[in-house]
DNA sequence: ATGAAAGCGCTAACAT
DNA sequence: ATGTTAGCGCTTTCAT
């Protein structure tokens, strides 16, 4: 078990000064051929390695990113910190990464205990429980002690920072449509997630196309479901209205459920009725029929969070905020008729 | 923007030297009550944080973990990663999280980044390559080294270190013993993890399972399957054998897809065809029928490494070896029959 | 009760 | 070509 090995000890080693190891190992000009030589060569064999803590103190960079996920059995946030975890390493940072668990308090205390040094600035998308309190201070206090941030996905107005986002409104409002066009004539849009920022937004966006299409906005078909609310019951209720012909689901969990029990009533699929929901995960391609989803592509939102908060740390500290919205797909399965 | 305040800014705050400041705010009683009061009320005013750079450099310990996972969109690893962050936080340590995407050299290469003073010590899961190749090397190195590291899943003999590992070996036994009580004759392994060590673990309990219910192992049931071949194609292979009437997925979307297949091909569930797979995902829940699942229990085992690991970092360095084996729980469903 | 000094590992400006 | 010094932010021992 030999321990890791410093300049100091090269240094005794041929009774030379540390800095003249340093700088051997640098290549330096300064130093003699033979001198570099013998030290690079038992730098290597001792397998010397800078201390990256010493190298941080002295440099006040640490070459490492903040992650916050809210939940990373999330099948989107989970495609994101792959996008950021590949990125990051590309452009040589690490990550220190956090689960916020969607809850506030773990969220603050997660910032806090961050901004202690060991990192050069944070991705995050806000915990369910900080959008609906709506409470940022945490966030303002670390802008304000000029720790860079971008916010992805659950954002806020209310911070001024680079942001990387889904354009939910244009996903639900294409999703619609596409419902629309392929003959649904009564569309509910069932919503688990109302009390998050993008929740609202597809809900938005929903209402736009009906509104586009001359469809009257009926708010029995606007179905929002809560956390303790016992979704099966929520949904045989709604779907007592048997002119109902098309879901849009915010996520993916409510579509496979709700796909289930229209199946269990007899519905035959897609001619009586079609389901599209958002995130495009394993879940939906894998039910039967497979689901039609709305594509975050969440991995590239993960590469371009982190390219951009490197971008800044590297950059130049006080270019424009910039917010970059991330269209959707949508990926077309048995679960909708095709035009 | 200000920028984070150092000992050095209260010490010429108030005209005192910077060990009187660093006193003062741990309450040394070498300190006078009303300096201690000042500056005390100072710091906190104007959030003063220790920077934990200087702190790790000092104390030659980072309160960091480094994690490599294979593959975090996968299930298991996911609950694996949700274990170790919450012990981790409640241990006051945080994670270096990277993702080695079953790759050998990403796996090598990080692990020799990361040991560069930035981490206390590894939790890691051995990426397929790596087990493919059987080249350990970097691990030992790292043991060498006097770096702390706990493997958990898969794992190897090879390197002397601490360990948590799943029961597979049990798992498979009791999932095949499951499926010849409750009636099955025929029971197929199907399996796209065999370059794995814990699927060969799993095959070995299976095929322990028939023998001792004095079953001849019929090596055509014992289906490996690449992943470069169709495991459509392979499956209607294996099931051109009708007398096959239960099936034991090493992993989850095998079963998912194999459930498919089964299903189009007329077959009554459970009662013509049973399936069991190993990881307790979601995929296994939501389709039709349900698929009655080996759980694994990953999130406990991510607690167990990181308690494991944190225990020998603040604990005696040279205690022996542990392997922790994690039974594993069978979760009935609708894809089996009932005893 | 307070301060000076050393040192964690490293780099860089400035001698020699 | 090599060495000395200072300093990144902090704690701790040893003066005073």
């Amino acid at each position: 078990m030999k321990k890791r090995i410093t300049l100091k000890h090269i240094a005794n080693q041929f009774d030379v000064s540390i800095a003249t190891v340093s700088k051997a190992l640098s290549d330096s000009y300064e130093i003699s051929a033979k001198t570099k030589e013998k030290i690079q060569q038992y730098a290597k064999e001792h397998h010397y390695k800078p201390n990256s803590v010493a190298l941080s103190l002295l440099n006040k960079k640490t070459k490492t990113i903040g992650v916050i996920i809210p939940n990373i059995m999330n099948n989107f946030f989970a495609k994101v910190f792959v996008g950021i975890e590949e990125k990051a390493t590309e452009k040589g940072y690490s990550l220190i990464s956090c689960i916020s668990n969607e809850s506030y308090e773990k969220e603050v205390k997660t910032m806090e205990l961050l901004k202690n040094g060991t990192l050069d600035g944070f991705i995050l998308s806000l915990a369910e429980e900080t959008q609906e309190k709506e409470q940022y201070q945490h966030l303002k206090n670390t802008i304000n002690e000029g720790v860079p941030m971008v916010l992805f996905d659950r954002v806020t107005d209310e911070i001024a920072c680079d942001k990387v986002i889904v354009d939910d409104f244009e996903g639900a409002r294409n999703a619609t449509n596409h419902l629309i066009k392929t003959g649904c004539k009564r569309i509910a849009l069932i919503s688990v997630i109302d009390n998050l920022s993008v929740g609202k937004l597809r809900a938005k966006g929903y209402e736009k196309a009906l509104t586009d299409n001359n469809i009257t906005i009926d708010p029995k078909l606007i179905v929002k479901i809560g956390k303790r609310e016992d979704f099966e019951t929520a949904m045989k209720i709604v779907l007592a209205d048997k002119s109902i012909d098309g879901l849009l689901c915010l996520e993916e969990s409510s579509a496979v459920q709700s796909l289930e029990i229209v199946k269990r009533m007899g519905y035959h699929m897609p001619n009586e009725m079609s389901i599209i929901c958002f995130t495009n995960g394993k879940l939906p391609q894998y039910v039967t029929p497979r689901i039609t989803t709305i594509s975050q592509h969440g991995k590239y939102i993960g590469e371009m969070a982190a390219k951009i908060l490197i971008d800044r740390l590297e950059g130049e500290i006080d270019a424009p905020f910039q917010t970059k919205v991330i269209k959707t797909s949508l990926i077309e399965r048995e679960s909708t008729k095709r035009i």
